[in-house]
DNA sequence: ACCCAAACCTACAACCTTTAGGCAAAAGAG
DNA sequence: CTCTTTTGCCTAAAGGTTGTAGGTTTGGGT
């Protein structure tokens, strides 16, 4: 029986490609064993469990995000930026349902803060540079930001919009330009 | 052997409280069986399996939420309304964890008609009313609250915050403050 | 050529889902 | 107040998933 030269990113590879194609909830090790071709039992020398599978997906695609989220704002600022980085996740979210999905579990410290965590940072945080928020309030600025961005995709994926018209694509400019519109008419400390 | 007076309802309300307290993963039938202390075959004289269950928890929380978000906004109106109503979903996410979560699981197009769909819609719709927002764009700046309040308790539930300082907590009266700082400055058909 | 560490296997135990068929308790008819 | 019917819950069993233990093969290093 020849071998199938396993590792965990081949598996892990495989795990998410499986979430693509079936939803995240039909990866399961068994599942994932199937696909490389190899009983069940053999996975678990590569990983420690069905939960760090998902945890690797996970990592995976907030790392695969990251990169293309980086790609989008390259050379641009402001509006452009924004927008660009938006449209990043949102094409992601759309090529790549199962992952994206996985992208929402909950991490541990420690994960998050050795992953893509910090490249997520640094992105919103260059995102900011363009418009006038004051640094203290950069944060309250991300966290608004990547809420709603999240916001919509999820719900958007899970269907929430498909139940009234217009279609949930012709919000998602709308949702752009709240975004810019906000930021550029932050209140500076001056105001309220 | 007595018997133990089992009714759907009561069935999904064990589950509801399951999920609070272990997570919306731990919900199975046989979880919910050995809580209700009956044997998982006897459930399914109830519901239809699984996912039924699933399914049923998910329109609880949805008709749950709507009842809060209704207290929460009654009597109030403009930017008194907008934070109640945001309020009441927070407060329920905290309070409710799994069945929070089960809100967000998709449900079939008759489901979401049927249930608590139409009540969340009025419910937005009274928010608006409070602010100068044309007619026409009423459905993309209800999606543009549900995104933004949705994601940020998503993200907050799934520890996203717990990375950076200052708490989760502090940034959501901002998040308040930006949607009402923003519908009232709608964009109304003469600007851009 | 040999060895040994790794890769993959079989076998098994435990748990979850779901169906089939049985028994007994509650509810209604005479 | 017994008899029947309905219904609630049961046992039994098949099939799938997770995870462990321990055996066998493979291929790279010496």
């Amino acid at each position: 029986m020849p071998r199938a030269g396993l590792t965990p990113d081949l598996i892990v590879l495989a795990a998410a490609t499986l979430a693509d194609r079936e939803g995240l909830d039909h990866v399961t090790v068994s599942a994932v064993a199937r696909l490389v071709g190899v009983k069940p039992a053999s996975v678990y020398a590569h990983l420690e469990g069905a939960d760090d599978l998902l945890r690797r997906v996970t990592q995976l695609a907030l790392e695969e995000m990251a990169e293309r989220a980086a790609d989008a704002v390259a050379g641009r600022s402001g509006r452009d930026a924004l927008a660009a980085w938006a449209q990043a996740f949102r094409t992601y979210a759309f090529a790549h349902p199962g992952r994206y999905a996985a992208s929402h579990r909950p991490l541990g410290r420690v994960e998050a803060l050795a992953g893509a965590g910090p490249r997520h940072s640094a992105l919103s945080a260059s995102i900011l540079r363009g418009y006038d928020v004051p640094e203290a309030d950069h944060v309250h600025a991300v966290r608004l930001l990547g809420a709603t961005i999240h916001g919509f995709l999820d719900l958007e994926a899970a269907g929430s919009f498909d139940h009234s018209a217009p279609p949930a694509a012709d919000s998602w400019p709308r949702v752009i330009d709240s975004l810019d519109a906000l930021l550029r008419a932050w209140p500076s400390s001056s105001d309220r």
